[in-house]
DNA sequence: AATAGTTTTGCAAACGTTTTCATAAACGTC
DNA sequence: GACGTTTATGAAAACGTTTGCAAAACTATT
């Protein structure tokens, strides 16, 4: 009979039970060395007896900090975003920051209503992957004056500060290692460009090499598939039924790449014997796998990790200046390529 | 000199703006067909000139949801639990909802903490996965009266409302399938099982049929290691480097699996000749990878589809019944188990 | 032109906190 | 024991919204 008010309690129940007033128990929490050890102590058993937890939502619309950050990404299903967003994560916890994710599938439209939620929310700072967004976007994060930044492609003339690596030299690099190697058949596995300035720095970077050091890649010898193993072992074994052949497959990323290569042996075919296989990223796995896969790494956990460092910093004003960080990266090479006769 | 004032705006400056009280412009919001058309659209171009963006922690504290939910998982770089995340968020969005994510690291205690932390951001509703948590973290569930699922395990029994696979069954299935090959001597790949009931309820799957109807397993053809490929490719070179050797190797996911089949490969073993591998999981590449991975599969996509849904609809109470669900498994059989002689 | 409805709007209280300012209590000093 | 400090507390305003209620402005009806 006396058990009415189940209510979740608030900071006044936490007061009221405790004998003091509410300030004194917000004080408590912000400012605890101003208040009395004793009376600490008794607010601290009517929150446990309570159950009491604050109400960050109130706390918020009083200028301070949410203590939220927004992480806008493609996808989270995918290698390489996964441990970008685990390591940014692990990045911004010790700062006290709670993670918002959200993806948007390729779609700069959603990402820029995925932006606007994270807005409403007031998170404190927002991460997007790559260079490539929508104007609104970008005017968004200008005028609400939020703390942004870009991970996972480089480029110094970028708006906003980036983390990332120069994706259209990676590319370059995986064109030049292949060349080097004697190729000069050599085809591409790429998934769509649009939207995706990561993937098309790449390829652009390959075929500014390729177009003077190798043969001008055939159309035939292009294949563009989503980011998927199964997609692109499907794609590929349709180019490799085709002949002739080119000697090397330079793929935008791991994925692609292992695709590439269940491929070539479903099709019969001996990697690196008949066929080399380059990728870019060196995800997880790539180097267990047999073959070892050849390939560009792209320090995923690194990246992730400075962004998030960076940008927590940028929130917290324990730094100001705004920094482009360009990652080192280069050709780890392992199993799937081979060396042309006379190279 | 007029350009003072380059604050972020409230809902009084666009109500200024529009000649309208605050009260007006909330209702435009809130409940557009009270207000005028023609009065609608002054405010709505007062919006646009000052770039408003409501304060959903301003809306929070009167009671209105959040609209947010909150996501704790063991890790997030994990082709598994990525998929099941990027799942449950595309589910969660439709009904408006906003994904707060983090990881605990297999790690219990950071687990409680991390919710308490979403409850302070009064987050909408809480989804974990499995069914291990300490009483503190059910207790704060239970108190705060908060709607809460379990993802990924299935147990009649569990107190919170789950969706996901009976993963006892899923080792009684893996351990079956390969004695019903004629396997008998079998070796075990798991990860540590201690504040992980999914691998432990799997193995003890796999251990009861394995006890009946093979070879008790020799401590020395068990080998323990963490969800890695190149962790779990080492821990297996090593254990296969002794003889004599088992038939078949039984591991607590598809991970594992693969790690698995890696180091017999390096090992000179050809899978499934000279060694059959079963996996659990049915990662995506599982299909693909060559040999096509023998495996139990757990439908990830649909499990982290059914509990997002499941969750908003207990959060916006379009449903109130709690739910257990338990999704239906089954071997998917491809290339890595050998029938043995005379079966 | 007066009345009764209906639609549209504004006022003010409320939400759960933080923080400024003022006051009370305790302490030390001479 | 009167005074100035220091320490601890409380009252009340503020934050950016929503919402119940009442007033104002229209419309339709006579």
């Amino acid at each position: 009979m006396s058990d009415t008010k189940p209510k979740i309690s608030d900071i006044v129940a936490v007061a009221k039970a405790a004998k003091v007033s509410i300030s004194t128990v917000s004080r408590a929490y912000n400012h605890p060395e101003l208040v009395n050890p004793a009376t600490r102590k008794r607010i601290d058993a009517a929150v446990r007896r309570l159950g009491y937890i604050r109400n960050r939502a109130a706390q918020t619309i009083h200028g301070i900090r949410s203590g939220t950050i927004g992480l806008v990404v493609p996808t989270i299903d995918h290698a390489i975003f996964a441990e970008v967003i685990q390591a940014f994560s692990d990045a911004v916890e010790p700062y006290g920051f709670t993670l918002l994710v959200a993806s948007h599938g390729y779609d700069l439209e959603r990402e820029y209503g995925v932006l606007r939620k994270f807005l409403e929310h007031r998170v404190d700072g927002v991460a997007l992957i790559g260079l490539d967004h929508s104007v609104e976007s970008y005017n968004l994060i200008q005028r609400q004056e939020i703390p942004a930044i870009s991970i996972w492609n480089y480029d110094k003339a970028s708006i906003l500060p980036c983390v990332g690596a120069d994706n259209r030299h990676a590319g370059e690099l995986a064109a030049r290692h292949l060349v080097d190697l004697g190729h000069r058949d050599i085809g591409l596995v790429f998934p769509p460009i649009t939207d995706n300035d990561r993937a098309r720095d790449r390829k652009e970077g390959a075929m500014s090499v390729l177009d003077t050091l190798a043969r001008a890649v055939p159309q035939n010898w292009i294949v563009e598939t989503p980011y998927s193993i199964a997609d692109t072992k499907e794609a590929v074994t349709r180019m490799l039924a085709q002949s002739p052949l080119p000697t090397a497959l330079l793929c935008g990323n791991d994925v692609l790449a292992v695709g590439a290569i269940y491929a070539a042996m479903r099709s019969g075919l001996k990697v690196p014997e008949d066929i080399s296989i380059i990728g870019i990223g060196d995800f997880k796995g790539s180097r267990e796998m047999e073959p070892g896969l050849t390939t560009v790494r792209l320090p995923a956990r690194t990246i992730g990790d400075l962004a998030g460092r960076e940008l927590a910093r940028l929130v917290t004003k324990e730094s100001t200046e705004i920094q482009h960080n360009s990652c080192d990266i280069s050709v780890v090479v392992r199993n799937t390529c081979r060396r042309m006769q006379g190279f």
